[in-house]
Order: structure tokens, then sequence, then C-alpha cells
DNA sequence: GTCTATACCTGGATAGAC
DNA sequence: GTCTATCCAGGTATAGAC
């Protein structure tokens, strides 16, 4: 039995509607017509919008510790795992070109809001970031292993952004290309 | 004597607002706070705030144009050029860290809004991409220069989203030293 | 817990005086 | 060409019945 609760209904629908729209471009009402629920019901599970968002962002951050398990228990090499997150580009390509990265545009959109979650999302990427810092480590990357890190985010932030504007898959398919021979290169 | 209409002087407003705050993000009030007219008074130069953006980006396809001649002008051979254009994002450091890339968070608003000017705004990155991929072909790259000017679009791309979210200035450096390095290498 | 009704505000847009 | 006054839609948020 696949019970979940209305808080929780209200949460989902939140975070693919602020990914698919934005968090300004979706408004209560289209959250309560995916749920199924009435606008003023809302406020009985949440006090604000930015408390959905807050809840949004904590499950983001639950699901990317999940993924990056996932990733870590596949991939017994730190250069498979990596290239794991190296290909994520190319296994959400659909969405991605859609809707670009969705911790990217979240961080993108609330630092122009100047938004007080911009921070909680930010963690995000850091766990990206951080997991990635690891799995380079292991490699014997000492000194570097934070610089590669980032060279990899942004590399993947830079495919969602134009993947997103020009509707290209070929483009995501070179360029992740591109990146796993230079992951070869690091590596040996 | 510097005579700007108040027309232009609306469109210069709204383009450093539209890329400081994002395009929802930012009201006629803003604007008009800024030029110091009342907001009535927009509606005698423009029907609505569409055709604001409209003028917006018009504006900034022809200063995308002037930056790219004078780069053209600087720098006699096609490498030189591709460096001018890889270390824009260490001579807009400070913008970057606080808005973003103007072009690429313009892109993903209008793109998550489902805008029409969006197709209009994507013409700021393909100004980039026309034009770094004739530096590539004069380097002698006849098969991939497109893919490499995407490849160069997309790191600068990178580099602002992260360096948006994580204000990190060492970071840009980093990056860009790295992609010169690159760049040397591609060339040689 | 969920609903309806409604308050309240902001933002885009219009009308008409000056 | 610029202003003030005003309208209207939509969005967040509240009150209170059920």
């Amino acid at each position: 039995m696949n019970e979940m609760t209305t808080k929780e209904r209200i949460v989902e629908a939140a975070d693919r509607l602020f990914y698919e729209r934005g968090y300004e471009g979706c408004s209560f009402a289209d959250i309560a017509n995916v749920v199924g629920i009435s606008r003023g019901n809302f406020y009985y599970h949440f006090k604000t919008k930015d408390e959905i968002l807050e809840d949004v962002i904590l499950v983001r951050l639950t699901n990317t510790e999940q993924l990056l398990e996932m990733w870590e228990a596949q991939g017994s090499r730190p250069d498979a795992r990596i290239q794991s997150f190296i290909r994520i580009v190319v296994t959400n390509q659909s969405k991605i070109m859609r809707y670009g990265c969705p911790a990217g545009t979240l961080c993108t959109e609330l630092a122009k809001l100047d938004h007080i979650s911009q921070y909680e999302a930010n963690k995000v990427l850091t766990l990206f970031r951080t997991w990635l810092c690891q799995q380079f480590k292991l490699l014997g990357r000492k000194d570097d292993a934070d610089e590669l890190a980032m060279h990899v985010l942004a590399f993947s932030q830079g495919i969602a952004v134009l993947a997103h504007a020009f509707h290209d898959k070929q483009f995501i398919e070179k360029e992740v290309d591109r990146m796993c021979k230079w992951l070869e290169e690091i590596k040996g």
C-alpha cells in the first residue's frame, strides 16, 4: 500500500513543478491542481510557500544522497563512479533538454531572487562536489581532488545550460564522450 | 552632450535589472524607480513588458556583436581571439559571481517560463557560437569547429553557474587556466 | 483534514488630465 | 511626453464552516 500523506504529495508535486516552471513561475493553484486539493488546504500543512520550498530541498538532498550511495555500490572503482556522474546528463537528457539541471536552475533562480533558501539549495551541488572530491582522492589525486571535482561539476552544468537552450541531444553525447576521455587521461 | 531618450533610458535600466533580478523578478515599479519616471509613462513607449524585453535583447545582440568585432580587431590570430572569449569570465568575474552569465541566466529563465522571446534570447549564445566556430575554422579545424565552439561555450556557462552559486573567485581563475592550456594543445 | 469564501497585496495595463 | 488615478488579474495568506 503506497500510503502517501497529503503533505508528502504536496512536496512531491512542488518538487516536480518547481523544476519544470521554476519556483516563482509556479503558483499554489498549480500545485493544488496536481495534488487535487484546494488552495486553502495548503495552510494546514505549511505556513508559507517558502516552507514548501524548504521541504522540497530536503527531499532533493535525501534523493541525491541515495543516488550517490547507489553509484558507490554499483561501481567498485572510483573512476567508474565518476563516470556515473558524468553520464547523468545522458541518462536524464530528455528532462535536461526541457528543464535544465534541477539543482543548477534552482540555485540560479534563488540567487537572483536573493532568496533565504539559496544556500540550502546550494547544498545539493555541494553534495556532488564533496562526493566527487572523495572519488578523486581515491584515484590518488591528493592535492587537486576538489579542483577536479569542481571541473566535472562545471562541465555538467555547462552542458545542462546549453542543452536546455538549444535542445541539442547530440551535443550532450559528444561532450560526455570528451569528458570520459579526459577522465581516462586523468586516472592513467 | 549625452542625450538619451526616455525610451533608451528605460531599456538601459531594464537591461541591468533583468540581469540582476531576472525578468520576472523585476517589476515596472523597479524600473520606474531607476529611470525616475512614473509607471504610467511606460505605456507611452512600450505596449507591454514583453516589448521592453524584446528591445533589451536587441541591445544585447548589438553589444555582443561589437564585443566580437573588438576581439577580432585586438587579436590578429584566432587562438588569441578565442582566449579573449575564455577570459571573459575573469574580466566580468564580480558581476558573474553576483548575477551569473547575462545570456545564460536569461535563456534559462525564459525557457522555464516558455516565454515567446526565448529563441530571441538564445541568439546571443548563437552569436558567440558561430563566432567561435569561425575562429576554430581559421585554426584549421574543419570538421569539428562547431563542436569545439560548443565545448568552449559550455565551459563558460558551467563556470558562470558555479561561480554564481558558490561565489568562488579562485575557482574561476583555475578553470580559465585549465581551458587556456587546453586551447594550447588544440592549436598545436 | 479539507473545504469555501474572502481579504489583501502586487504587478501589469488603461484612461484621461496636464 | 509625463503624470495621477484607477482597473483588473493573479497570487499569497487567513477565517471559519464542515
